[in-house]
DNA sequence: AATGCATTTTTGTGATCACAAATCTGGCGC
DNA sequence: GCGCCAGATTTGTGATCACAAAAATGCATT
């Protein structure tokens, strides 16, 4: 089994940083994308630092670079919180991601070559297979592994940082999407019409094929808010709606299975 | 005279952080965006710490902070430096530019009031007031403050915080504009067009015309690559240019005017 | 004079400490 | 009971220390 978490293939992120500060970084990345934090829940530096294991400073240089990505959000006062996500806040992210997602998707039919078109292909059939499993995980990192493929193939690193740092902010509720609307949506046909769009060179075709998608994907996540535009994410296991007194919720366990050093 | 660093908008930054991290962040963002660091310079901690009279814990959060958004880069080994600008990279960012900065207006044209567009127009003035002083520093900050009241009209805070991470990088090239390009371009004939599709709700018209406008621009300075695609930002002073082995080059002074507490 | 190698210096990293601001808690007075 | 405030605790911030890796330096050998 390779490495679990989404492959920030921009520029930025060299392939060897063993530093603490990433694994912290990567830890919470995908504590947060795979929706193991509430929204508006607050978050000490001390107790992630004691989740994982580690001292502060490691923790204050992960965190804040969240905070720099959107990803987590800082109080006026001080102290982090898990952002809130609301009705208004999925539009803008979807009329962004349309724009940029679409932009590199153009690009990206002007230079595909046949290994990288092959590729695609091939990550579209193990999508097919995940989803007749039913292991909707495992439908999401394939899903996020086929969209970066895709746009990885544009060559423009700053481009594909920017689109990380949004979905980044929309991964928490992508989970949402199980099992409705990924049952509904025709998924596996619009991956086959952007991979025939990339072989004929159409540009425009394929870039329409992911506007669209994206389009459809938050605007169904933004028709789930309630009734005062929040949306709240489906969480995985238990834990985390409760908002009782009882201590700090110290039940959360964000190890995600590297990083166990004690 | 007012704060002269250029205003985050976003959301992210509330209006009151006195730390010591913010300090350091906005003093390397007005000296990298002044161009007052070459490229390919090396930073290392202990410097701007010195420089600025910090201790290094601040001065970490913030380089990493500036990593995070694009303006600085980590080594593979370690260590910051300043991005090399290439031609490629300048047309990318160029076309995500054009791409949100686009989107930006289109929103913001259907929903401007009068009194922005008021503002809008008074920015425009100051403009043509500071271009006949030819003064090319208050230029530049001038035309930043029309932009980006332009742009937060849209109220959009994920895709303002997009736009400001995409100026932070092309942020030491633009004094190649001066003077040349600023006194060929029209741009005081353009913000009038950008306020009277404003005025019209012509998101269409708007959007057009801040395309042009971005496109413009940085195929401009794309122009001004040399023959290996580098592109060398017009540096201010003296300073910077040489790379000789005489010690480091300690000269350089980045202190802002603020934060001299020594 | 150029090159290879050992030593020294520089530099990023992580841990720890001190401190003040923010938050929480408990009890007092109305 | 309800608000209010003082004390206790939590928590972010900045400084400092220790250490290892990287870079720079110096020297000897060819």
């Amino acid at each position: 089994m390779v490495d679990i978490t989404m492959r920030t293939v921009a520029a930025a992120d060299e392939p060897t940083d063993t530093s603490l500060r990433k694994q912290v970084y990567d830890s919470l990345r995908t504590a947060l994308t795979s929706g193991r934090f509430a929204p508006g829940q607050k978050l000490t530096f001390r107790f992630v630092a004691k989740a994982l294991g580690v001292s502060l400073t490691p923790v204050r240089e992960a965190v804040r670079r969240l905070v720099a990505e959107g990803a987590f959000e800082m109080q006026p006062n001080r102290s982090v919180r898990i952002p809130l996500m609301t009705k208004a806040k999925v539009l803008e992210l979807r009329d962004i991601r349309v724009a940029v997602e679409g932009l590199a998707v153009g690009k990206a039919a002007e230079v595909a070559t046949r290994a990288q078109i092959a590729n695609l292909r091939r990550i579209a059939r193990e999508i097919v297979a995940v989803r007749k499993r039913g292991d909707s995980v495992a439908d999401r990192e394939k899903i996020s592994e086929f969209h970066f493929a895709l746009y990885a193939i544009a060559g423009q690193p700053t481009l594909l940082r920017v689109i990380e740092g949004l979905w980044l902010q929309t991964g928490p509720y992508m989970n949402l999407l199980f099992p409705d609307y990924i049952a509904s949506a025709g998924g596996p046909a619009r991956r086959l019409r952007i991979i025939q769009a990339l072989q004929a060179r159409n540009s425009v075709a394929a870039r329409r094929e992911i506007e669209n998608d994206v389009h459809g994907t938050l605007s169904y996540v933004a028709s789930l808010a309630d009734e005062d535009g929040n949306i709240v994410p489906a969480l995985p296991s238990a834990a985390g709606s409760r908002r009782g007194k009882g201590k700090a919720d110290a039940a959360l366990d964000l190890r995600p299975k590297r990083l166990d050093l004690n």
